[in-house]
Parts: C-alpha cells; structure tokens; sequence
DNA sequence: ATTTTGACGACGT
DNA sequence: GACGTCGCCAAAA
C-alpha cells in the first residue's frame, strides 16, 4: 500500500459519491482535485479501480462526450452500457442521451 | 534510462 | 463541427 496514492485515491472517492443514475466525466473529477489538465490520469486511476477493496462505479464516469470510451475495459463489451441503463441511464450505442441531465459535477454538488 | 501509449480535454486550424 | 496538436503524468514495453 502506498500513500501517494492521494490523487488516485482521491478520484476513488469522488467516483464512489457519484449518486445513482447520474454521470460525470473525468474532466470533472480532475478540475474537482485541481489536476484539470491530468484527466487522463483519472481514467488511468479507473483503470486500477480493480485493485482497490472498494468497488468503484467506473460505469458512471464517462468522457465529456458523455461517450462510454471506458467500456472495453469492462468485462463484456456491453457491459458498461447496461449498468446505466439498469440505472434509467438512457444509453444508445455507447452515447449517453440527455448528457448533460444526468451530468453530476462534483464541482456543484459537493461545492 | 528512453520511448510509446493511454478510460481525456482544451485549443487551433 | 471534423481533424490535428499539445499538455499532463503514470505505467508498460
């Protein structure tokens, strides 16, 4: 265990705060820590979200596109895609619909 | 140690 | 708005 993992842990924590049936972008979260221009460092912490004892709703963060690009990551490739929907998270091939309705930014909502 | 790559995003053209 | 480039930083090759 190493406690540089500040930055990653930190994006654990924001992704876990995520509410259900919303969504939010790695942007968000980096400008959320102060890295706004590292975003590709989320995503990167997501990919080692396997390793944390915590799960982490990877599946609710998405690009700013609202674009599931994360999906391959997954175990199935629509795997992603049906956690949202089961979320009432309308989905339509790998894009989010009403993006910015179930956009939640930690930046508003945690202040 | 150096280079390439990557779940991104902002900006320029 | 599509496309290219740069920035950012960590891990894998």
């Amino acid at each position: 265990m190493k406690e540089s993992d500040n930055f990653f842990d930190k994006v654990y924590q924001v992704a876990r705060l995520i509410p259900y049936g919303r969504v939010t972008s790695y942007g968000a979260i980096a400008r959320y820590l102060g890295a706004a221009r590292s975003a590709r460092m989320v995503g990167w912490a997501m990919n080692n979200s396997h390793n944390q004892t915590e799960e982490v709703p990877a599946h609710r963060v998405v690009n700013r596109k609202g674009l599931l690009t994360g999906k391959h990551h997954f175990d199935g490739t629509n795997l992603m895609q049906q956690l949202l929907e089961s979320e009432g998270i309308v989905v339509i091939d790998s894009q989010i619909q009403d993006f910015e309705r179930v956009f939640w930014n930690p930046l508003e909502e945690l202040s």
